[in-house]
DNA sequence: GTGGTCTAGACCACT
DNA sequence: GTGGTCTAGACCACC
């Protein structure tokens, strides 16, 4: 199976950890099984229009993390699972985004219907993306 | 009543940014009345042990905002909350908070109506029911 | 084209703020693009002889305030032009300055006709015919 | 003929330097001729409910400049003229407050019949409160 | 190379 | 005493 990444520039949160935290969330959440191939520094760094250092980066700390196995001149392949998020763990790993955004939301004076409209919104348009993947 | 600032060096927030949070959640929830008075900046430097350049900034980034009002000779004062963004502009600015948790939450595996509902359980915990502006 | 930045120490107006004040005019007169690209802090800095400090501070307070976009490793450019503040607060901030010419105005004898009329002389000086926006 | 002081606090122009511009505006515009009394100090200060040396340094820089004479235990009282404003100097003074108003509206996306208007309007204001004086 | 943060210390203006 | 500005120099993260 092949992966779908999705970076954006312009966004706050640098573009090789963008990258990271895509790989380890599919990795544990089952999305990417142990022995996948990721693409080469070299092919996704064109993809994403990105430098290959940025590339190469991520794939350093996802390696050094244990979450995927780089050989040199044969790619990098994910590793055998280490740990798997369900029940209570997931939920403790989203409540910082959530505490984020409601801490935001209520300096900028938005009402909690309002906020959930937006997530909601942001769901569709992400699910959405998700479905029509013809990318890689 | 003085305001109990609380910052943790070593964040991955810059100091000056989590007192400017502080304050600005304290203003939009009605914690910081307009008119009470904020420790000057010397002051607080010494209390938080930090250099009073990075207070001052904080300060200037509120007063830029229009949450304070500073004014030498005098001290830094809350100032009467108003709403200062227009409804894109608020947006916008929440954006990146909504794409980062719903990113997440979709890697995580959560539905729509799951995170809906945490985002309406941390809203109900960090407001008491109290709401301020119902337009969008 | 590069921008041509005129500071004057010495004056009155600290430098920072003639800085931002320059892009800001220049972004709202259409002089600056969006996309166009702002020197480097550190060559900015040597240009105009000042600390890069300085420079960061405008640069800061411009990418606040929506004008400009700044990430590490790229540099700063133009934004889109959009409406940030709510015509209150645009009234307001625009407010100092019309009570200082009209208090210097009607101490030097000026009736409000006359103040009116050399405004409009000065606005067709600065902005040729063009116009951005009808709302108040 | 007493003098009609008007100050703003919240202002960005510092008190003293208000009530020194009223002050050398009025002698050159003759509404303060040559031996008129200027309140002492304290009444002043008590009047304008601000600090007595925010009162004693505006007139210490008016004798500075020559516009009024001070003399221990008789009070202060306007000097001899030295230049009266009249036509093309009085434009040339005002100027300034012209340009800054006109740029930063332009900044902020006035156009220019919105200024105008905003100037009848502070006129009307102020010139409404000096018809109805009844203070000192 | 880029911008961002923080420290240290100086000087100024205002009250 | 207050806040505001500027300099000098350090360190970090990102590309």
């Amino acid at each position: 199976m092949t992966f779908d990444f999705r970076i954006s520039t312009g966004s706050n949160t640098p573009i090789f950890r963008q990258i990271v935290e895509q790989v380890r969330l599919a990795a544990a959440m089952g999305r990417l099984a142990a022995g996948d191939a990721l693409p080469s520094v070299r092919a996704l760094a064109e993809r994403l229009v990105v430098n290959p250092n940025t590339i190469a980066k991520a794939y350093a700390e996802l390696s050094r993390e244990g979450v995927i196995e780089t050989r040199p001149g044969k790619g990098a392949v994910v590793a055998v699972l280490r740990d798997v998020y369900t029940g209570a763990e997931r939920q403790r790993r989203l409540a910082p985004a959530v505490e984020t955004l409601v801490r935001e939301a209520v300096s900028l004076g938005f009402s909690c219907q309002q906020v959930q409209q937006l997530v909601g919104k942001q769901f569709k348009k992400v699910i959405g993306g998700q479905e029509r993947r013809e990318d890689l």
